[in-house]
DNA sequence: AAGAGATCCAACCGCTTCCAC
DNA sequence: GGTGGAAGCGGTTGGATCTCT
């Protein structure tokens, strides 16, 4: 015997695009009945529609509160910080971004800012991106350093850099990923220490050696070098994703020359 | 002006997860 | 624990629109 579900499914649900007269009847059935199961809001609402197609259309087209038009350089920013956290995790991404949907992200993120991205990269002109000539390099950053802090480039004040008692206080982990590719290619990847920003990531020892402060990985220590390509293929996201994680700017991210990292391994890690 | 190709985006599809029974 | 239905999610598609030649 077929059960009444699978009959059910066995009815045409009309498919395409909605009409206005469609989407009114949802609306109204909706604001006037609220959410429920969505099988259900489709009969009720006299649409001959499936549930699926019903939910979809709430929450990508008519929920109230949606925004609109386009994406602007902010909100931009931020699917390209989450992005290299997250990934494709575009529902992810829409928490973070107040009236966006996931599809909307989505479909943004195909048809626009994935090629960006890509054409940044294939043409090498990050720097255009991470606008190194305009920024003083952290080395040199001071407190009271108006045009930074204005910027709002050291906000979070979790900046590395501070003279107030005559010293340095340099970063305690330096991502080998936040250097530019050409200071990558450059860099002495022999430094036992050199791991990738993933395998810090998960590794919870590593953390705890990070976190007690010893200094330096522990001779012998196999954390896997950093590979190449990945950092090729991942330093944009990552250098966004840091932006976040460590309330880092760009400008903190992208200054360090390869004579600064080498004067910096004996005490801090090279991550 | 018209046709071809590119782009955009709403909607669909299939899979996974959650939850009630 | 197994099952089935609903919801959620990400990948993909297809048609409308735009741009280029």
């Amino acid at each position: 015997m077929r059960s009444k579900s699978s009959e059910n499914a066995k009815l045409k649900h009309k498919k395409g695009l909605w009409s206005p007269d469609e989407d009114q009847k949802l609306r109204d059935y909706i604001l006037n009945h609220g959410l429920g199961c969505w099988s259900a809001v489709s009969t009720h609402a006299g649409l001959q529609r499936n549930g699926k197609s019903c939910r979809l259309r709430w929450i990508n087209y008519l929920r109230p509160g949606l925004k609109r038009g386009i994406f602007t350089r902010h909100e931009e920013e931020i699917i390209l910080t989450l992005h290299g956290m997250l990934g494709n995790k575009w529902s992810q991404m829409s928490q973070h971004l107040p009236g966006r949907t996931d599809n909307e992200i989505k479909n943004h993120w195909h048809s626009y800012m994935k090629k960006k991205v890509e054409n940044l990269e294939n043409t090498k002109s990050r720097a255009v991106f991470l606008d190194t000539q305009k920024i003083p390099s952290p080395l040199n950053y001071t407190r009271g350093d108006s045009s930074l802090e204005s910027s709002g480039h050291l906000e979070g004040s979790s900046t590395p850099y501070s003279e107030a008692d005559g010293s340095r206080k340099l970063p305690k982990i330096i991502f080998a990923d936040w250097l530019a590719l050409d200071q990558f290619r450059n860099f002495d990847t022999s430094y036992r220490s050199l791991v990738s920003r993933n395998t810090y990531r998960y590794s919870s020892d590593l953390q705890k050696s990070v976190m007690n402060g010893s200094g330096q990985l522990n001779e012998g220590s196999s954390y896997g070098l950093v590979d190449h390509q990945d950092v090729e293929n991942d330093l944009y996201d990552l250098i966004c994703a840091d932006k976040m994680c460590q309330n880092l700017s760009y400008s903190d991210v992208s200054l360090y020359s390869c004579d600064d990292l080498a004067s910096l391994t004996q005490d801090f890690f090279i991550c």
